[in-house]
DNA sequence: TCTAGTCTGGCACTGAATGCCATACATCGG
DNA sequence: CCGATGTATGGCATTCAGTGCCAGACTAGA
């Protein structure tokens, strides 16, 4: 057996990847890991499951600790699953020294990467649940769906762009202005009673935003009466 | 070794669902699939590259034929976006001998639901790439990524209620709906040039669809002159 | 007919993953 | 202090996915 040295779950995934990146993932085997680290290789199966599970530990934690705060969130659903977006964006600036090599290793490794795309699948899922049972339960509405994709789709673009310039000081007011580009994109649909009926103005949001939706060979002139009407019935 | 029977793909697929479904997933070994079909171990490796691959060979081939179509696409980015996500709509519902009890499998195994849910990433991002190439090259936009990512939501929706019950009869009229509803999301994305700045109207879309955000508490006068005006000037 | 290229099956091997059992260690009541 | 109980660990054996290698069958073309 070898010394018995990084028996913590942080150091052995720490060492994990100092393989992974030096001899390449699919020449680390396990028992590789296990000579490395002290811990036996039964016990590493044990622990993280498999040999992948080795190099996402730390995210399954993060998940974890993320889909609890977010539902003992106070806030209102949109805004709750915004700051857990915004959880999981520190989760991973926060700890360059795995997510970062993690990514080159992702990149390089389909199997990776399909198994870093069903960690945000899983967050989008929760997002999604989130936001469908504060609004009454049952399975979530497309527009529920749609915005926890958005939510996604915008974190990881900020995200992928810290990931290959983690230097860069700018991620954090980059992050906010997508978040709140979302917020944007998400209050219409939340608004709308039915579904935007082409040609009928609605008023949306109870004190933030006005959208209309007509076709686009509506009369000017009956156009702005239609919305000023609209506007004014709900004020 | 076993008759010469099933050489065909399909006629592999097929056999393999029906192992899968009857005998579980993880009880059914390569050998049992060769051994049912005729086909040797060996060459069941080479054909699909892995036991999962068994299960989404029909799949990858519905993804090459989608990527190709929509790169011939001569359609405005949205249009053929839309339109692929239709194809692989129709994909599924066209072939439920096979999608069906794969839904089931997937949403019982997890590594298996993950493989689902890449390729929806790879559609995703082929989506991303078509539209960000139309924009001019360089890397998707922030945009871009939002609206694929909503397509692919909407798109999974609705397939996600046709797989829960394939003998529906409206599924078509509620896929065109969502992706209308994309579309009327995705219109004010693309058509303001910088970001959506409140007050002021903008037009968008050659000849389809007129979008104006204002925040909720503009003067309905003020608000129906810009919109009247807007819209005149773009006319 | 000979040949080059391709597809297939058989065989052996690596390595991930799991079940089983024995052991070390910590905790707690006596 | 000691035995009992629960838990984490290591070692061992086994199954099975996945791969490299080689031999034979089949096809196309000279």
């Amino acid at each position: 057996m070898a010394e018995r040295n990084g028996g913590g779950t942080r150091a052995v995934v720490l060492a994990a990847v100092r393989l992974f990146t030096d001899a390449g993932y699919d020449a680390t085997t396990m028992a590789g890991i296990a000579e490395v680290t002290g811990v036996s290789r039964r016990s590493l199966f044990r622990r993280f499951g498999s040999k992948e599970d080795v190099l996402f530990a730390e995210h399954d934690e993060l998940f974890e600790t993320v889909v609890r705060y977010m539902e003992a969130s106070p806030e209102s659903p949109t805004d709750s699953v915004l700051a857990a977006a915004r959880l999981v964006f520190q989760g991973y600036v926060r700890d360059p020294e795995i997510t970062v090599p993690r990514y080159r290793l992702v990149r390089a490794h389909s199997r990776l990467r399909d198994r870093e795309v069903a960690m945000t699948a899983r967050y989008q899922a929760a997002f999604s649940r989130h936001m469908a049972e504060a609004a009454g339960g049952g399975r979530p509405s497309l527009e529920v769906e749609v915005v926890a994709s958005a939510v996604i789709a915008a974190h990881n673009h900020v995200l992928r762009g810290w990931l290959r310039d983690p230097d860069d000081d700018g991620v954090w007011r980059r992050f906010d202005e997508a978040m709140e580009r979302v917020r944007a994109l998400a209050a219409p649909l939340f608004g709308v009673p039915d579904e935007p009926v082409p040609g009928r103005p609605t008023r949306v949001g109870r004190d933030r935003i006005v959208v209309a939706v007509y076709p686009g060979d509506t009369d000017p002139d009956e156009l702005s009466r239609r919305v000023a009407e609209t506007v004014r019935d709900r004020r």
